[in-house]
RNA sequence: GCGCCCGUAGCUCAGUUGGAUAGAGCACAAACCUUCUAAGUUUGGGGCCCCAGGUUCGAAUCCUGGCGGGCGCACCA
């Protein structure tokens, strides 16, 4: 429909002898401004020589005759034109939505493209924080996203299982289990104080500390983000990467190109060639490797494993790690722009109307299970989604929890479990839905063409949170669409106009059942993409 | 000091890439239950879009300079 109207006004101003010009049409904020309106005209002022006004006029009448799916087109304000859409043809585009049912939003625009996801890649040395959490909703969904805007996502979490850390982490665990023992043992300076080591200590009777209590945090840690609904296709460990031949090859590469040089004992690279304000070491000067020289590697072999482009969400502590990043890949010789850094900002939990306060030193930490276990996972989800992941959040547990429609997820849920009770009533009278038995003649309330407007923005909701990588769109979408259903509905108590399952209406009824099942399969495919649960009926009232 | 992010209703935040009279939720005030789920809906008050310049038909949005807040600036990961 849109397209149409697109078609019809380049047309019109070509006719009137004006340059092409890019058509917008939005939906217009004001009631009473059509259902379309385009603000082509005041492009057009200038190389027309008149005023917006004029020439909106002027394609206003080079549009006639209207086709019969356009109610009217008028000039308003200062120069748009806007365009009223005949209610039957909104009825006519249910039936694309349909038909696509699941796949209905689904676009081709990233051309069935490669692309690597990373994201969490905490250390494995504890369980999964807040921020992790957040991390990962915002990745799993971004990944779901980008496959429904036509990618091959590919879901990747990279340990790092070497280093400094890890040292620290195997000796916090050997002085655990000294003092199992009732040796006398000191956790190291800047070590590990957590209580889940003293547990890990006893458990592990055989092989090393190093490689068993690693491979437990990594256990745990998969155990926590597949309760969240998060599984990775891979995990890559970093030692792995570091015995293989990549590693040194792809120094050489850099060796090659003379952006590495040596001073005071240690190999730096020249990262100031590409915009960081320092060089970054890549050996120390006692002949280990850095972490950012595993991390070059890293970049180097997603492209080597033909992706064609890759995204990475950091923590907010490592954003001064975005430029040596870029700088690197394109130092290797990639286009920079096939690498995009999202930051995933720091979270807040506030419980009473304040923030809780945690500290690590003195283990009061409220972990990725613990917030699971408080709000469950859809929750959990939904709020990490209704934020740009670069803002700070501030996570409301009282409210997350509540089992009211104050909640937002519930709300959302609501109106989908809502529109499964309408079925299941149906039932009740007998009424068999069929929606071939839906007519446009019954089509007629304002507010349902209203609705399937809303309906047929969701396509567009989603191809932007594609392209910006931004999944918050998807969450405030829902809720707009499950207030104008709520909305709708609640009208039905005082015009029976808006009830659904009138058995003196048969007609009427299946159009409604039509409209609702096409509500419902939105939303269930907006869930669906969040990961958060579409629900047949709400329990557990408190 | 340098870099990145942020500043919109009392609070938490949207704002369709520069469009019409800036929106939602919460909170506050009021109205509506012989119902397809009141676990709901409707109405109302509430604004120097941090400040000052600039760009143009038009700015919350873009540019410059300030102010305020957060984070980062390791031969740690």
């Amino acid at each position: 429909m849109k397209q149409k109207l697109e078609k019809l006004l380049s047309q019109a101003i070509q006719k009137l002898n004006l340059p092409p010009v890019p058509i917008v049409l939005e939906l217009p904020k004001q009631k009473g401004h059509g259902d379309l309106a385009t603000p082509a005209a005041f492009l057009l002022a200038g190389p027309a020589k008149k005023s917006p006004r004029d020439v909106a006029e002027l394609i206003v009448e080079k549009l006639k005759p209207l086709p019969s799916w356009i109610e009217k087109a008028e000039v308003a304000g200062p120069g748009f034109v806007n365009f009223t859409i005949h209610h039957c043809a909104y009825f006519e585009t249910l039936g694309n939505i349909f038909k696509q049912k699941g796949k209905f939003g689904s676009s081709r625009w990233g051309e069935g493209k490669k692309i690597i996801l990373e994201f969490v890649s905490a250390n494995p040395t504890g369980p999964l924080n807040v921020v992790s959490a957040r991390a990962a909703a915002v990745g799993d969904t971004l990944a779901n996203i980008l496959k429904a805007a036509g990618f091959k996502p590919h879901r990747e979490f990279y340990v790092n299982d070497v280093g400094h850390q890890i040292d620290l982490f195997t000796q916090s665990l050997e002085a655990r289990r000294r003092e199992a023992r009732g040796e006398e043992a000191a956790i190291p300076e800047g070590g590990y104080q957590g209580e889940y080591l003293k547990d890990l200590a006893q458990k592990i009777t055989r092989g090393d500390f190093r490689s068993e209590g690693l491979k437990a945090m990594v256990a745990w840690q998969k155990k926590s983000l597949k309760n969240f609904g998060v599984v990775f296709d891979r995990w890559l460990h970093q030692s792995a990467l570091m015995k293989g031949p990549k590693f040194s090859k792809t120094l050489n590469v850099l060796q090659k190109k003379g952006h590495l040089y040596e001073q005071e004992g240690a190999l730096f690279f020249r990262a100031t060639a590409f915009g960081d304000d320092k060089d970054r070491v890549v050996r120390k000067s006692g002949g280990e490797y850095s972490y950012f020289a595993s991390d070059i590697v890293y970049h180097a072999d997603k492209f080597a494993r033909k992706f064609d482009r890759a995204i990475d969400l950091f923590g907010p502590d490592h954003h001064g790690y975005v430029a040596r990043t870029q700088a690197g890949v394109q130092a290797l010789g990639f286009d920079p722009k096939r690498l995009t850094i999202l930051i995933v900002q720091q979270v807040n939990l506030v419980r009473g109307g304040k923030v809780v306060k945690m500290s690590k030193r003195a283990g009061e930490m409220i972990t990725m299970d613990d917030l699971l276990e408080e709000v469950g996972k859809d929750a959990g989800r939904f709020f990490f989604l209704m934020r740009s992941g670069n803002t700070h959040l501030d996570f409301d547990l009282d409210l997350a929890k509540k089992h009211s429609l104050d909640n937002p997820v519930f709300y959302v849920q609501y109106a989908h479990a809502r529109i499964a009770s309408v079925f299941r009533k149906a039932r009740e009278y007998k009424i068999k839905f069929r929606p071939a038995a839906a007519r446009a003649d019954f089509f007629d309330l304002p507010e349902e063409k209203e609705l399937v407007k809303r309906l047929l923005e969701y396509p567009e909701v989603l191809l932007r949170a594609a392209k910006e990588l931004e999944p918050h769109g998807l969450a405030f979408y829902c809720l707009d669409l499950a207030k104008q259903f709520q909305s709708y509905y609640s009208r039905a108590k005082e015009d029976p106009r808006y009830r659904v399952v009138d058995p003196d209406n048969l007609p009427r009824a299946q159009t409604k059942l039509y409209l609702l099942k096409n509500i419902q399969i939105v939303l269930q495919n907006a869930l669906g993409l969040m990961g958060i649960s579409a629900p047949e009926r709400m329990e557990g009232k408190e």
